[in-house]
DNA sequence: CATATATCGTTAATATCTTAATAATTTACA
DNA sequence: TGTAAATTATTAAGATATTAACGATATATG
């Protein structure tokens, strides 16, 4: 392998591309597409945050956030409900079969994610999320980061 | 910070969110996209590749790759000309234009990632590899990626 | 109090991803 | 040799990313 397919990003997108596509297959089962298990992901952790704080949590850009939300409404899992504090904000909110879901999708995820830790090793799996904790910690340009962090 | 967000998948998304931005705004400079980039970024190293072969090393799915190729071909940076041993394939040749890009870009390109290195620190920085190589060579789920090495 | 500025969600335009399917070739194999 | 299977590039359809801008609302500040 070449210097580009071993520098930093393209290892990233490496990585990512080794690991996503089982567990998208899990969403898929449940027709979820990754953005959409993340934001449900935040939503069984707290229900009814804000766009801006989902846009935070699940790294997806407010303009794409605007149509995942779009369609998790549309399919009945969650709604969204104007802050009578501040106008601006729309809460998001599971609805009970949105919050149904969690059962049935989390477990799997859980052991998906348990095998591939035992699959990389515990020592291995240390040594890159300590990594990795360490280059985000340190992000060079985390502009757009702190803009979204300003209203949490 | 909570489970979720150390996850491995979304610590992989964080630090791709910090690190391309700014090879993104590098890109911009010159009417490219990072995707376009990795492409050219191949061609410069040997030209003529196929489009299976652009896809393995760029990691750009087949169907986005025939649009980014497009596109380059419709902004006069390559051009595509067809197999004579097997008419199936596809070769994607750079222009002059194309050529005469690199001169440009890469030098930019290659401070940027230097400032990162020095930023992140030769001892981080070669267990982050170090890591990330361990991860994508032992790659759970690499079905996608065998079958587009078949051809290679 | 009035206005400039900032914030939140959204829209717009273009590019890319994801998954499935297809046309044109080529290869394998009975 | 002739046909089934595999391969290469492409198309299709829906979802998401990226960047810029906009409307409504809130906040700051003179």
């Amino acid at each position: 392998m070449n210097d580009f397919s071993n520098s930093l990003p393209m290892l990233l997108y490496r990585a990512l591309d080794g690991v996503m596509p089982e567990f998208r297959r899990i969403f898929a089962e449940h027709d979820l597409t990754e953005q959409q298990w993340r934001v449900l992901r935040v939503l069984w952790e707290e229900d009814g945050q804000t766009l801006l704080i989902l846009a935070d949590r699940t790294l997806i850009p407010s303009p794409s956030l605007v149509g995942v939300v779009d369609r998790l409404e549309r399919d009945g899992l969650v709604e969204r409900r104007k802050s009578v504090k501040d106008r601006r904000r729309v809460h998001v909110t599971l609805t009970g079969r949105g919050q149904g879901l969690e059962a049935q999708v989390s477990p799997k995820v859980a052991a998906a994610y348990q095998a591939l830790e035992d699959r990389i090793g515990r020592e291995d799996w240390r040594a890159l999320t300590t990594s990795l904790t360490g280059l985000v910690s340190m992000a060079p340009e985390t502009i757009q980061r702190k803009q979204t962090k300003r209203g949490v």
